[in-house]
DNA sequence: ATAGGGTTAG
């Protein structure tokens, strides 16, 4: 604030909110804005500031974001500005609007919310959310979506379905961004139903609440679907974005329907979507996924841009099709050509390794992997371990699960697998009886089964 | 033109 108490009145004027404020005031109090002089805008201002009750803008239709109001650090910067000759009188007014003292307007507290989301930080979502309620705020639709989101991320169904009470309350169902994230968040909680009497009950759509509907449907196992309404999409004329074409993909890999796959291919050629990083790494899945390489390199080397998603799609392709060593050999061009690596990325590479028991090439990127700060990471742990094990490195498996920061289930499953694969009976029970939690003891495992049957053991 | 919101690949 002491160096706002600095700033001159011309330095600040350039500044786009103070100009529009400025012009806004200009206007409503009845002149012409261009016929306005700078001294007739300073003397508004001056009015203005010395009138408190005119800081905030509480006229019953939509707030006028033009207007000058106290929430903007601009607009607090242009009453030091203005005032810089009594800064005690700013300074008491500026108390005036401490936090309690002065209630928020809807405006700050959605943008708050939406702050929130687009951190990742979700339960803080709800909490502000809350507080928003309890101080007798009454949300409105630009309040609903970033709080839906966050539902949907924390898989948090019940929660969703009481925000959705509250929309219906507040009449805002209407809306399509609420639409939308009333679908987004029903089919991301697992709840398919309810997306689609969401769906079939909204007044009016667009491409994403298609989007949303086709990527629920493919989520949730149901490709048919997904491909039902995206046909039923092109009837009404909605033009496909590069969203609807990843969900059209992901339908498509999932019921391994290679000819269905290959007609997307051609309409994505004709909508131009074709370049997307994002809709060729979905076409090289979609192919590779339905066992035909050849297409997958086609498309790969085709691709204008590639990034690592990319290559970690090709190479997974080749290591589920049995070539091994032609993933590695895409490892290495793809480090040629400086791609930055990423966990899931040493996950596909460690995946290669192991199927083609490359203990040599396995440890190197172990190296890689420790260098880059991925060893924490709990996939690549367990990748790690796996194949170590399957390269027959059963020591080296152990020395990795011993050091892992937590482990879960797979890690687990991958260490027992391991060591029964190769004989260690005695070690396996070992483990199983730690792992436990109580319910499942060593006495209780029959390891005369198979290693697959132990596995499900030990999850249960 | 002038504050804020939704879907998206391994």
């Amino acid at each position: 604030m002491a160096e706002c108490h600095r700033l001159t009145f011309e330095s600040c004027r350039s500044r786009h909110t103070l100009t529009w404020s400025h012009r806004a005031l200009a206007t409503s109090s009845g002149g012409n804005v261009r016929a306005v002089a700078a001294g007739r805008i300073e003397k508004l201002w001056r009015q203005f500031f010395s009138d408190p009750s005119q800081w905030w803008d509480c006229r019953p239709e939509k707030v006028n974001s033009n207007y000058p109001d106290f929430k903007h650090k601009h607009t607090q910067d242009a009453l030091w500005l203005v005032h810089r000759k009594n800064p005690t009188w700013v300074r008491a007014q500026l108390a005036a609007m401490a936090p309690g003292t002065v209630q928020l307007d809807m405006f700050s507290w959605n943008r708050r919310l939406a702050r929130y989301v687009k951190a990742g930080q979700h339960e803080k979502t709800i909490e502000l959310y809350q507080e928003m309620q309890q101080k007798g705020m009454s949300p409105d639709n630009f309040t609903f979506v970033p709080v839906l989101n966050a539902c949907a991320s924390l898989r948090a169904l019940e929660a969703g379905r009481k925000v959705h009470e509250e929309i219906i309350q507040s009449g805002c169902e209407a809306d399509v961004f609420v639409g939308n994230s009333l679908v987004d968040m029903y089919s991301k909680c697992g709840s398919i139903e309810d997306a689609c009497k969401v769906f079939n009950n909204m007044p009016s759509r667009d491409v994403v609440t298609w989007n949303a509907m086709i990527l629920g449907h493919v989520k949730c196992g149901q490709g048919q679907k997904a491909l039902e309404l995206f046909h039923q999409m092109q009837q009404k004329g909605v033009q496909p974005t590069p969203a609807t074409l990843i969900g059209v993909l992901n339908a498509c890999a999932s019921m391994f329907a290679l000819q269905e796959g290959r007609c997307t291919h051609e309409q994505i050629i004709e909508s131009g979507w074709e370049s997307d990083v994002f809709v060729g790494s979905s076409l090289v899945d979609m192919y590779a996924k339905c066992g035909s390489m050849e297409d997958a390199e086609r498309v790969f080397n085709k691709m204008l841009s590639r990034n690592v998603v990319t290559w970690t799609t090709m190479i997974l392709g080749y290591v589920k099709c049995g070539q091994g060593s032609k993933a590695l050999e895409l490892f290495q061009q793809m480090q040629q050509e400086g791609v930055q690596s990423d966990p899931v990325m040493f996950v596909g590479v460690l995946n290669a390794c192991a199927s083609i028991v490359a203990l040599e090439e396995g440890r190197h990127a172990h190296e890689q992997i420790i260098q880059s700060g991925y060893e924490s990471v709990a996939v690549v742990g367990n990748s790690l371990i796996d194949m170590y094990a399957k390269c027959g490195s059963i020591e080296d498996a152990k020395r990795v699960f011993n050091k892992l920061p937590s482990r879960d289930v797979v890690s687990w499953n991958v260490m027992i697998f391991g060591h029964v694969k190769y004989g260690q009976r005695a070690k396996s029970t070992g483990i199983i009886s730690t792992n436990a939690r109580g319910r499942c003891t060593a006495s209780s495992i029959d390891f005369s089964g198979s290693a697959e049957c132990m596995c499900k053991c030990s999850c249960t």
